[in-house]
DNA sequence: CGTTCTTGTCCAAGATCCTAAACACCATGA
DNA sequence: TCATGGTGTTTAGGATCTTGGACAAGAACG
């Protein structure tokens, strides 16, 4: 007997696909984050459970999101064309800044990212699940770049390309913070 | 084996305990309101259960307040000294409106209304649980006020004054909205 | 002093959430 | 074709929320 859940003036499930699809997670990237299981996040996407408000912040401390931003989002905008450097969405961490344009765009294609890496700070080296490629060019400061086996320093004007399945970390080894802007595809965030 | 569940980023209970205690509203009263318990308000206020999204939807429905309100809500302001039109908080609905002063004000003693009743609208009567007073003047249009056995019409620059225990009710005869400012203390919104 | 009202808290039992595991589907690749 | 790895969904059962009622403490009143 699957039963929905009465209709609320605010719609959870639809509210928490629209955020996770338009990061481009799937539901067990975003449990994983959250710490939380696969199984819960269906569930919730579809309105068959009202979710506790802890389990609720557990998931979006996955994304991550405030309850506050959360049940403010307006999902009934046009498309946005321009975007403030106010209006980019915060993925990071102090360390490594990541700045997203256009995160609320459903149907998204595109990731593209300001990026500010803090003097030492560095990314972990890791295999990313994607099949899309990267590309960046620095626009300030200095970055070590390591790609497959090959690493080299870029300075601004200086860009990188690679497919995001070859394992890459980024280091910034200099004195001062660095900055990026870089595009992928298919959308990881 | 009295638990305390783990500190969230954000304090639910102590949230709902500040809006309902400013509103100046029991736990039984609130639980009538929103339709649930009072147990479980008591329950949520000592952040003893996390309620689900849906749970506390329908609490603040009692209040009324919207979840995106509910945790955009600053508990940690100054205590506020002037407050623009847009500052004051509807508690009513379209027909009455009844627009509260310093709501989010902590320990308030006193309870000031920008009230409008729409053309023909009326309040029910009904006896009122607090034993303080009230006080208007009407601003604009006119209103019928019956207190007690007695009803008169009043119109700009006339004001009423009485026991809150006392039925009372509000009518608006007329063809275009009325506008009291009221007072009332101890504060029952 | 009791009586009666209010308040908030606490406690089984029932309802709901949440997890762990399985399922069905699709795409990719040997 | 079968295996592999990805997706979202479903389900049984344990964990948690929610209810209805009892409880104790305080205030108002006679």
């Amino acid at each position: 007997m699957s039963k929905i859940l009465n209709t609320m003036s605010i719609d959870v499930g639809a509210r928490l696909r629209s955020v996770r699809t338009t990061l481009g997670l799937s539901q067990r990237e975003l449990a994983r984050r959250a710490g939380v299981t696969n199984g819960l996040i269906s569930l919730i996407e579809q309105n068959r459970v009202s979710p506790s408000v802890s389990s609720l912040n557990k998931v979006l401390d996955g994304v991550p999101m405030s309850l506050a931003e959360f049940f403010t989002l307006d999902l009934s905008t046009a498309p946005q064309a321009f975007f403030g450097a106010e209006d980019l969405v915060e993925l990071g961490n102090p360390e490594v800044s990541l700045r997203l344009v256009a995160a609320q765009r459903p149907g998204r294609q595109l990731t593209m990212l300001h990026e500010r890496y803090a003097a030492g700070a560095a990314t972990r080296e890791e295999m990313l699940a994607h099949r899309g490629e990267e590309a960046g060019m620095v626009i300030r400061g200095r970055i070590e770049l390591t790609v497959g086996g090959a690493t080299r320093v870029l300075g601004p004007g200086e860009a990188y390309y690679f497919a995001s399945q070859v394992p890459h970390r980024f280091r910034n080894v200099g004195r001062e913070a660095c900055e990026i802007i870089s595009a992928c595809t298919p959308p990881t965030f």
